[in-house]
DNA sequence: TGTATTATTTTGGCGTCCAAAAAAATGTTG
DNA sequence: CAACATTTTTTTGGACGCCAAAATAATACA
C-alpha cells in the first residue's frame, strides 16, 4: 500500500493478471483468461487487442483441440504470449564456471552455453567486466541484438546484495563485494538483477505449480552448500538488501565446526557435502572446510558405507539431519510456513537423514506449530536454477515492461549511463 | 496480486491512503492529504466530500494554526477522522486477568477496565463465553451500543490461531485450542480477531513511527515470556495460520532447560523472567518452569546481585543474552531485517545482557549479514499492547469498512450466525 | 436449411481520475 | 479601502478502463 490508484494502475494490474494466467495455463481463449482473472469478456477483448497490437500477445492459428474436438458454438481462438516479444538471459555463476541461457518470452530455451571462468582468485574490480564480455560473446554467437533482451538475471552461489548489485560474499570467491550489475549494465545497456541461486529454485517451483508452492513456503537446497529460497505470500522474499534466506549460514550450535563463511556451527558446516564428509573423518575438528567442489565418488562411498551400517558414516548423516532439523524447527517457530521442500543433490541421501530431520523438528518446536507444515522432497536437478532464473526474469519483465502498456514503456534502468 | 482491478479497487485504495495519511499526520487540509498521497486537489475534493457524507471524515472548525498564523491565500480547512465513525474494543488476555479498552475511530481511549478471570484452570468450552460476557458488561457500563463497535481485537499471551479463532497454546492456560472468536461473535455480532500480544506491540510501534518501524523489522518482547512481532514489508506478519514469530519458542540449544511449552532449550527458557531466575538457582535443572508470574522483587534482587558482581547472577544474565543473541543471529540469517527492537520489562536489565547479545550475534552470523541491521531498545510499557491492539483494529476497520465506500459496506463477518 | 450454442465484438453507460478554469477567502499594498 | 496577489477548494469537461447487454460470428445438430 504505497501507490495512488488510477486508471494506469488498473491497466497495469489487469494486464499482469492476464500474463500470469497465460504463463500458468499456456495459451487460452479470451473467455478462459476471463475466468482465470475475473475479467469480463468485453474487457478481455479490449485488453487482448491492445496487447496484441503491442506485440506482447499473439492469436494462435492452430487450436489443436484434439482433447475437446467437437463442441457446439463458435470455436475459441486462443491467445498466447508472443515468443518474440522479448528475450531474457539467465546467468548462473558458480565455482570456477558460469552458465548462460537465452530464452524467449514464453520461457522456451533458445540456446545455452557453459564457460569456465576463474572465480576464486578473481579480482573484484575486473570480474564484472569479464562476465559482461562473456554475455556479449554469447549474444553475438546466438545473433541476438542486445535491444531484444529485456532482462539479464544472474544467480550466484552465496550472498548477493541485490540493492548494490554485488556479490557480497560467496564461497566461490576470495574477494568480497564484487560489483556485477553495474559493469554489465554499462557494457550492454540491459536491465540486470542479481540474486542468490537458491532463491531462483524457489522461483522455478512457483513457476511449476503456483498452487502448491505459491503460499508461504521454504525451499531447502542441499548439495555442495546449503541454500534456501523463502516464499512469503506468494512472492520470493529477498529481504531489504536481497541477502535473506541464508539458511545454510544460520547457526546450529555455537562453537560448532568451522564453516566456509568463517563462523562456527552453521547448518552448512554440518549438512553440506563437505560438512558431512568432514563429520565422518577421523579427526573432524582438524579438517578445514573445502572451498572447491567435493569429489562425488567420496560422497557416494560414504553413502554406501552408511547404508551398510558403518556407525561413523551413519553418525555423520545423523548429525547432518539434526542440523537441518533443528534449523527447520527454528524456521517454523519464526515463520510458520505451510510447506517445506527439500531439494538438490543432497536429497540422494534422504533415506539416511530424513528420520533425524523429523525427530529434530519434533524435539525443537512444539507440536502446535509444526503440525500444519508439510515437508516434502522434490527430485529436481541443478537445471532448476537456470529455469527458475528465467522464470523470475520473465515475471519481472511482465511486471515492469509488458504490464506497463503503451504509455510508460520506459526501460527504467541505468541510473547512470556514462 | 490476486485481485482484478476496477474502479472499485481504485476507490478502496485511495480512500485507504487518505485514512493512512490522516492517521499518521493528524488532521490535514485536503491539499496536504493530496501531497501525502499523490492525489490531485480535484480528486481530494471528491473523495473527501464522499467520506464526509459517509460519516467517516469531518471538517474541523477551529484550525488553531498558531504555528503559521498569517499566510496569504484562502485559509485551509482541515479534515480529520470523525471520532464517532466507529468504535473499537481491545482486549488483552493474560495470566488470570483480562483488560479491556474502548477507543473511538481516531484511536482515543474512551474507557478501560481490568477484570480478574481465572485462566489456568479454565475449561476450553466455556472460557470464550466468559470473555464475551465480560465484554458485554463492559459495553453496557460504557453505554456503547454494540452496533457502534466495528471491531473487537484480542491480544493473547501465547500462540493464537487467527484462522480458527482460538488460543492454540498459552502458558496462561492448561487447556489448548480454546475457542474465542466464535463465542464472542455469536454473543455480540461484532467482527472479532485474535492475535499474539507481541504482534500487537509491533502494530503499536508501526502506529508510532511508520518510517522507522514500517520496513522489515523484528520486535522482541522480554518479560514474563519472550515474544516477537515481525514486520515484513510494512505489515505485521502473522503467517498462514497466525502462529508465526514465536521467537520465544525458537530452539536455542537442543536438550537445554525445560520450557513452559514442554520442549527443551527454547530461547524463553533462558531469557524469560523465570528462565533467568532459574539459571541463577543452585540446581537449575531441578527447577520446573513457572506458570505464574515471577515475583518482581526476586528479579530486582537478582539484578542487584549481578550489578554488584556476583558471578552466579552475572552468568545467568550472560546465558540469557547468549540465547537472545544466537536467536537473533539465526533470525538475521533467515530474514535479514533492517531493524531489531528490544522492548518490555526485561530491558531493565539490558546493561547486564546487551554485550552478550551483541557478542553472540557476532559469533552466530557472518558480518556481511548483520552489518545492515540496527539494534535498539525502546522503553515502552505493557500499555503498548493495548495501544497496538487498538491501532491494528483501526487499520483493519480502515481497510475493510471505511475504505469500502457506500456500495460494499457489508459486515463480512459471521460465517454462521446460529 | 434452420436452430441451438458458444465466443467475440460493439455499444452505451458508469465510476474514478485529472487538468484547467472558476470561485472562495484571505493578505498586501498603494 | 479598492485593487491585486496568493492560496485553497470547487466546478467543468474530458480521458480511461470496466461492465452489461445487444449484436455478430462461427460452429454443431437435427
Amino acid at each position: 500500500m504505497k501507490q495512488k490508484a488510477d486508471s494506469e494502475l488498473v491497466r497495469r494490474q489487469n494486464r499482469r493478471l492476464v500474463l500470469e494466467a497465460l504463463r500458468e495455463a499456456g495459451p487460452l481463449a479470451r473467455i478462459e483468461v476471463g475466468r482465470h482473472t475475473g475479467l469480463s469478456p468485453a474487457s478481455m477483448t479490449s485488453i487482448a487487442s491492445q496487447m496484441i497490437a503491442d506485440g506482447i500477445l499473439q492469436e494462435l492459428s492452430a487450436p489443436d483441440l484434439s482433447t475437446v474436438p467437437t463442441r457446439r458454438g463458435r470455436p475459441l481462438t486462443q491467445i498466447g504470449i508472443n515468443p518474440k516479444a522479448a528475450h531474457v538471459v539467465a546467468v548462473k555463476i558458480s565455482i570456477s564456471g558460469m552458465e548462460m541461457a537465452l530464452a524467449d518470452a514464453r520461457g522456451v530455451l533458445l540456446d545455452r552455453q557453459a564457460s569456465r571462468i576463474s572465480t576464486y582468485d578473481a579480482a573484484a574490480e575486473s570480474f564484472g567486466d569479464a562476465i559482461a564480455a562473456e554475455i556479449s560473446a554469447f549474444l553475438a554467437k546466438t545473433r541476438t541484438a542486445s535491444h531484444r533482451v529485456a532482462r539479464i538475471a544472474i544467480a550466484v552461489q552465496g550472498v548477493a546484495d541485490s540493492q548494490a548489485g554485488t556479490i557480497m560474499w560467496s564461497p566461490a570467491f576470495r574477494a568480497r563485494n564484487i560489483p556485477i550489475i553495474q559493469p554489465i549494465q554499462r557494457a550492454l545497456h540491459i536491465p540486470c538483477a542479481i540474486a542468490n541461486d537458491a532463491n531462483m529454485i524457489a522461483e522455478g517451483l512457483i513457476g511449476m505449480d503456483r498452487k502448491r508452492y505459491g503460499g508461504t513456503a521454504a525451499m531447502v537446497f542441499l548439495g555442495y552448500g546449503v541454500g534456501m529460497g523463502l516464499v512469503i505470500n506468494g512472492e520470493v522474499y529477498h529481504g531489504p538488501t536481497g541477502a535473506a534466506a541464508e539458511f545454510g549460514h544460520m547457526n546450529h550450535l555455537p562453537d560448532g565446526p568451522l564453516c566456509r563463511c568463517g563462523r562456527r556451527g552453521c547448518v552448512e558446516a554440518y549438512a553440506a557435502d563437505y560438512g558431512i564428509l568432514r563429520l565422518a573423518a577421523p579427526e573432524p575438528s582438524a579438517v578445514a572446510p573445502s572451498f572447491s567442489a567435493v569429489p562425488e565418488d567420496e560422497l557416494l562411498m560414504l553413502e554406501a558405507r552408511a547404508r551398510q551400517g558403518d556407525p561413523t558414516a551413519r553418525a555423520a548423516y545423523a548429525r547432518a539431519g539434526e542440523a537441518i532439523g533443528y534449523g527447520l524447527a527454528r524456521l517454523i517457530a519464526l515463520l510458520n510456513p505451510g510447506r517445506i521442500v527439500l531439494a538438490g543433490p543432497g536429497t540422494r541421501a534422504l533415506d539416511l537423514i530424513e528420520s533425524h530431520i523429523r525427530e529434530s523438528i519434533d524435539n525443537g518446536v512444539v507440536d502446535e506449530l509444526s503440525r500444519n507444515v508439510e515437508i516434502e522432497a522434490v527430485p529436481i536437478g541443478t537445471d532448476m536454477i537456470i529455469k527458475g532464473t528465467i522464470d523470475g526474469a520473465l515475471r519481472s519483465v511482465d511486471r515492469e515492461v509488458f504490464a506497463q502498456g503503451p504509455m510508460g514503456r520506459q526501460p527504467q534502468m541505468l541510473k547512470e549511463s556514462a
